[in-house]
RNA sequence: GGGCGCUUAACUCAGUUGGUUAGAGUGUCUGCCUUACAAGCAGGAUGUCAUAGGUUCGAGUCCUAUAGCGCCCACCA
């Protein structure tokens, strides 16, 4: 017999091993091919509250999948996450004393591997502990040798139709991780800064040009200075030259559209090899390209006395010279936007650099052609998420793919003397050097939904898994992640990646703020599941909020799961007492409760069904919690009880907590197993086990109306009852030929010792039921007033009524059904309220 | 600057194509140890659905404007 109270300790204890064991999440012959692939989490740690949100949706569907028949299958993986890892990987050396840029790449990368390994351990057990269902015999890493060998393909392939090239530009550069970075990788941050007005003079003369800037320390690399050519003030200096203060050399006036006249002075310096803008300035000008900053943010020779000065000491420093040579003007103190690495969080410095890019444009436009129609574009659910692939498509600008780290794939790009030769494989012949640089980690992840199912071979596990059926990930990805597969997905295979891509939200603490370190807020799952059970975290964090929003992490609610938990394992333990001889199923016989409690299921399964297709868990939230709690522990089992040796009953019982635990078997896998093995008929394992289908020789509205009725008479008496105070020696007078033994049994009423007509008269009525409570007690002043409240309730409520029956519009274009409601709603008030008044 | 989302009970949130007296959990109040469950049972109370207009017989839901909060994108040398 099950233990008194649930213990999610002992419940989902040796579960996991088992169905792992046992095969339950691999492939499952004859069904039709369902795939998700994992959104690879980061080598760099442990898995977080948002982790365990998105894998345990995915957990949801797939387990649903497959209890529906098909061969659902979900595989599971892990991304190097190149700079990160690299940072943390560095960050270790460094503990140890190493200096990692010291090391040999070959040696460095065995530390590299070490780590991988060390943490993949860590996920796997993460992973095990939420209960997901992976099917570990797919499982991929995004360095591994398959995907390497596709990563390269892609490569290749893009280069040689014209996709991917090589070329210098001005890129975002992360001084830090001292690695190119993509747009997508850069945050813009409002930070303090000044605009520094500085005196670039005319050549051979005492006037001036005023120039203003934010990043004086640049000036290094000025080429030129630029003037709007319709600037009437300054047109006529174009052409002429300046001395760029500090270095002393002459630097032209350009005419261009880039100076705006109306921004600040309406002159800007034009630095080409650190301002993208500059950069396009300079190509249209033909200006020459100097770079003033070393790749690790100090200044470089060019920055004379200044080299070797970290960018923002030079910059102070600058300025001090320039306000001791009478160069500067004025600081002017502004908040602006400033891009700052998403990892490593320094500025980053537009810096002029060689570069692999791809081309995005063709890509892009692609996309966008294909998210028209509506058979073949990826379908986002909450739909507005669409709107974001599709702005990024539109907008892109080439991508930036080489990053100047160890860790990730190779380029497969050799170099000898002016010669480059791209291929998936080294070139034959002496001479050839690898390029150093490494592919942005987003490179694989934009394959991941073929390249783990075998990609670029036609591999049995394509043809039937490709497209996934549906990817699930944060729309804080969308950009990094779901547009390149998107773009990938459809160049290389002419398909999209998925069918549907479902999109949640963040989790935030308490009072909404996101989790951080720095906070100190974020909530460990593992803790969660230590205190809860993994059951509990997993209902609370599928079913609390609407697809796509965020969602407040809140133990109360967690809590409330584990009560819910609760209630059902005391629900099963009392039905599992009382089936412990049943054999089989026998429906003959079946009384009004029974129909009741079996059209209610039927109807709960057709809506939890569609829902689930549709991903909209937090509405099977709510209808399998308020049918269990609700109709099935308050109502049922509580009428059950009086027919416990009916065979019928027991027969309804064990049908109706069959399908529910099936239908709770996504959402909390372990305890459902664990309720599910205790059934006296059962499958194997409930993961095997047959999703509750609609049923329609189950449904019997007729007794379903009926026995609601009774269940709200029912609520109506205690409700009088109650509020009347009245006592145990109360009187019963019924008013008419319903049948009122269930009734009465509920109650615990025995007519017979009730029968005492006196004292004051309380009317209980609810649609055909009709009884007068009678009770001897005096009448208080607070008695009457509830009897008035009542009555004037009742009376406002009847002119509402009326009111609208007698609108023409309303009569004539309401539906007929809601019209007829109205009528006997208007009725039935008022009947109880001439009873009511007769009291 | 462009776009998106949110504003509903004390708190956290649902609210399907508009259907007329707006729901849940938690909290709160009253009464119960009724042998599945006191982590429970029975019964209550609590809302100008952000604001102002509009469409409609009917608006939390659709339209317009406003306010507050949040997010994304672009960008200011």
């Amino acid at each position: 017999m099950l233990e008194k109270k649930y213990n999610h300790l002992e419940v989902e204890n040796g579960k996991y091993e088992n169905w792992v064991k046992n095969g339950y999440f691999e492939e499952k012959e004859g069904g039709k091919p369902y795939a998700i692939v994992i959104p690879p989490p980061n080598v760099t740690g442990k898995l977080h509250l948002g982790h365990a949100w998105n894998t345990t949706l995915q957990d949801i569907i797939i387990r649903f999948k497959r209890m529906q028949g098909f061969n659902a299958i979900w595989v599971p993986g892990m991304d190097h996450a190149g700079i990160a890892t690299q940072a943390k990987v560095d960050a270790k050396l460094k503990d140890m004393g190493i200096k990692p840029r010291e090391l040999d790449r070959a040696k460095w990368l065995r530390y590299a591997w070490d780590w991988k390994n060390e943490y993949a351990e860590n996920i796997h057990k993460q992973w095990a502990k939420l209960g997901l269902a992976l099917c570990y015999s797919k499982e991929r890493f995004t360095l591994d040798e398959g995907l390497n060998r596709a990563v390269n393909h892609v490569f290749k392939t893009l280069f040689d139709e014209g996709l991917i090239y090589r070329g210098e530009r001005i890129i975002n550069w992360d001084p830090a991780q001292m690695t190119a970075l993509s747009n997508e990788e850069v945050i813009y941050k409002e930070v303090k800064g000044a605009f520094y007005h500085i005196k670039y003079y005319l050549e051979n003369s005492d006037e001036y040009l005023e120039v203003a800037t934010t990043r004086p320390e640049t000036l290094f690399g000025d080429t030129a200075v630029a003037v709007n050519p319709d600037d009437e003030r300054y047109k006529d200096l174009i052409g002429k030259n300046v001395i760029l203060p500090v270095v002393g050399k002459l630097i032209p006036i350009v005419g261009d559209e880039h100076a705006d006249p109306e921004f600040g002075t309406g002159i800007v310096k034009i630095t080409p090899a650190h301002d993208p803008n500059d950069f396009e300035v300079g190509n249209r000008h033909n200006l020459e390209r100097i770079v003033c900053i070393n790749p690790d943010g100090t200044m470089n020779e060019n920055a004379g006395e200044f080299a070797g000065l970290d960018r923002f000491v030079a910059r102070e420093k600058l300025v001090e010279y320039l306000k001791e040579k009478d160069l500067l003007i004025s600081v002017e103190e502004i908040m602006h936007n400033v891009g700052h690495s998403e990892r490593s969080g320094v500025m980053v410095e537009p810096y002029l650099s060689k570069q692999w890019f791809v081309k995005m444009r063709p890509l892009a436009d692609r996309v966008l052609e294909n998210q028209k129609n509506k058979d073949t574009k990826v379908n986002f659910v909450p739909t507005r998420y669409e709107k974001i692939m599709n702005h990024w498509m539109e907008i892109t600008y080439d991508w930036c793919i080489s990053r100047q780290l160890w860790w990730g794939h190779r380029i497969p790009a050799w170099y000898k003397g002016d010669e480059v030769y791209v291929g998936e494989v080294a070139p034959v012949g002496d001479g050839w050097v690898q390029d150093n640089d490494v592919l942005d980690t987003w490179f694989s992840s934009a394959l991941w939904p073929f390249s783990t199912l075998g990609w670029p071979e036609e591999t049995e596990d394509f043809k039937k898994f490709y497209p996934n059926n549906v990817l699930v990930t944060g729309y804080d990805i969308i950009p990094f992640w779901v547009n390149r597969m998107t773009f990938q997905g459809l160049h290389f295979t002419g398909k999209r990646p998925f069918k549907d891509c479902l999109i949640h939200g963040l989790i935030r603490d308490k009072q909404g703020r996101k989790m951080s370190k720095s906070l100190g807020n974020g909530v460990d799952p593992m803790d969660v599941i230590d205190t809860y059970g993994a059951d509990a975290l997993r209902f609370f964090l599928t079913t609390s909020s609407a697809a796509g929003t965020d969602l407040r992490y809140d133990e109360e609610k967690v809590k409330a799961s584990w009560n819910f938990i609760n209630k059902l394992w005391n629900a099963s333990r009392f039905v599992l007492m009382n089936i412990e001889d049943l054999d089989t199923l026998n429906f003959d016989n079946l009384k009004m409760e029974d129909k009741w409690i079996l059209t209610s299921l039927n109807n709960t399964i057709k809506s939890v069904t569609k829902n689930m297709e549709q991903y909209d868990f937090n509405n099977v939230g709510t209808e399998i919690y308020s049918f269990v709690w609700n109709d099935f522990c308050d109502n049922y089992i509580e009428f059950a009880k009086f027919s416990l040796e009916n065979k019928a009953t027991k027969s309804v019982l064990c049908y109706v907590l069959t399908c529910i635990l099936k239908m709770l078997h996504p959402f909390m896998p372990y305890v459902t197993d664990e309720l599910y093995s205790n059934l006296p008929m059962h499958e194997e394992n409930i993961i095997l086990s047959e999703y509750p289908k609609y049923n329609k020789s189950e449904v019997f509205n007729k007794e379903y109306e009926e026995f609601t009725n009774i269940i709200e008479f029912i609520k109506v008496f205690r409700n009088v009852k109650l509020e009347n105070k009245i006592g145990k020696d109360f009187g019963i007078k019924i008013n008419n030929e319903e049948d009122y033994s269930l009734i009465m049994k509920l109650l615990r009423i025995n007519l017979d010792k009730h029968n005492e007509i006196k004292g004051t008269k309380y009317s209980v009525i609810y649609k055909n039921y009709n009884l007068d409570i009678y009770y001897e007690k005096e009448v208080t002043e607070e008695d009457m007033m509830l009897l008035n409240k009542q009555i004037s309730e009742l009376e406002s409520s009847i002119e509402r009524r009326k009111k609208l029956l007698n609108n023409e519009n309303y009569v004539a274009k309401a539906p007929k059904e809601l019209v007829e409601k109205e009528r006997f709603t208007l009725k039935a008030e008022e009947e109880k309220l001439a009873k009511l008044k007769n009291e």
